[in-house]
DNA sequence: AATATGCTTCGACTACGGTCGAACTATGAA
DNA sequence: TTCATAGTTCGACCGTAGTCGAAGCATATT
């Protein structure tokens, strides 16, 4: 009854309705706004504001202010990954919100999670780059090896950048529907920004849904093979 | 604000300070009774009655009938897993329960997470076991290599009760105090429970403090040495 | 300056849910 | 059968926390 941290404060800020329906749409891995967050939620502004000065000094948010806007997003990985797994054991009860809807089959193919790319698409993606022996797992965290770099930079992706910013350049994140891994960290989200720039995948702007393009899903299969 | 699983259902579930308890008490994988749970939690029998049949409807426990007692226990690894994620992240933000008392140290270096072995000493036996090659990771999912399964075999482990038992043999989980990732499944309990056997280990019977002995912390050096 | 927009603070209202006493059921012991 | 112990159900009480209107700041735009 007294050791270990608390955890019923942070599962209380996360258990209210309109505090969770902030954070699900946080998982898209924008910025938002109050006003923005306020409208997802669906109450008024006010008690928005309240919530996320709640949210934010339980430290599961990273305001930044902008002129006279004020944008949230999650704080780090760790809350994504946190979310994910609730979401999982809710998916597990039969909790879903929405029972199967057209949307659902949608996200489970590919959605954004916190910026990078999850669902089937996104396991497919880590398996692969697992496989193909780009990434390797020591232990408890991913690494990329040596021919991982080169590959990544074959792909027009700026390992330097992405290694001077002080946030993991690989880490892994559970996956909710395929209830397996898929690739997070900087190179999750320089990955997935990629295949934008490729337009490979279009990202819906309301949902966290990623679609891919008919020529995406070729080249994507031709790259990351699931052989 | 309308797909995806509901989070906010279990999270509340979680985030009522009764509950919390209970579900932390229950983290040490023991199988308690409603009066003990209570105890711990610190509320009446009949709250407690009715706290526990709430967290049993939102799938986070499994009760079991024995006589006259019922005892309660937690669903699945899942969902001691993200116990253990809303630990790290309460224990980030800076919220100890307890500010570094003298447990504290205790349980960083080993405690018990739903019956495998966590802290520094359960990281270690992870990576020791990655580092000699028994264990792989193949993409998501923790596999037991042939010289695993052969150097199990040697520690007696009977690895084919394990496998005859329909929870997964390996998996990984994630430790709050460390932030890097731990043997679970029923592996890792096999190792926690043999380590006690061989009374390398002593479990406190009323926190989740593990002891090595003087003779079974140098045995586990001997064995698991993390070079 | 004057006005508009984005957000915060204050105060009051309300309701949901946690709490316990008391009565009830079920299993085991004498 | 009788008593004791473990757990559940019911009902009533109460407090906390979510909610919004209104007013107050702060930052832009004119």
């Amino acid at each position: 009854m007294k050791e270990g941290p608390d955890i019923a404060h942070v599962a209380a800020l996360i258990g209210d309705p309109a505090r969770a329906n902030m954070l699900t749409a946080l998982m898209s891995g924008k910025a938002l706004t109050v006003s923005e967050l306020a409208e997802e939620a669906g109450v008024t502004i006010q008690t928005a504001s309240s919530h996320l000065s709640k949210l934010n000094e339980g430290g599961l948010l990273r305001p930044r202010k902008q002129g006279r806007h004020k944008y949230f997003s999650l704080a780090n990985d760790d809350v994504a990954h946190v979310l994910e797994g609730l979401m999982g054991l809710a998916a597990g009860s039969g909790h879903l919100r929405k029972r199967t809807g057209p949307k659902d089959t949608e996200l489970r193919k590919a959605r954004v999670c916190y910026n990078h790319l999850a669902g089937d698409m996104g396991t497919q993606l880590f398996d692969s780059l697992i496989a193909q022996g780009h990434l390797a797992m020591n232990g408890e965290n991913l690494t990329l090896t040596e021919t991982g770099a080169n590959f990544a930079t074959s792909f027009q992706i700026d390992l330097d950048t992405l290694r001077s910013n002080r946030t993991p350049l690989c880490r892994e994140c559970l996956d909710w529907s395929e209830r397996r891994s898929h690739l997070a960290g900087s190179l999750g989200r320089a990955f997935l920004s990629r295949f934008e720039e490729l337009s490979w995948v279009k990202r819906d702007q309301k949902t966290r849904v990623v679609t891919f393009s008919r020529n995406g899903a070729k080249e994507f299969e031709r790259q990351f093979a699931v052989n």
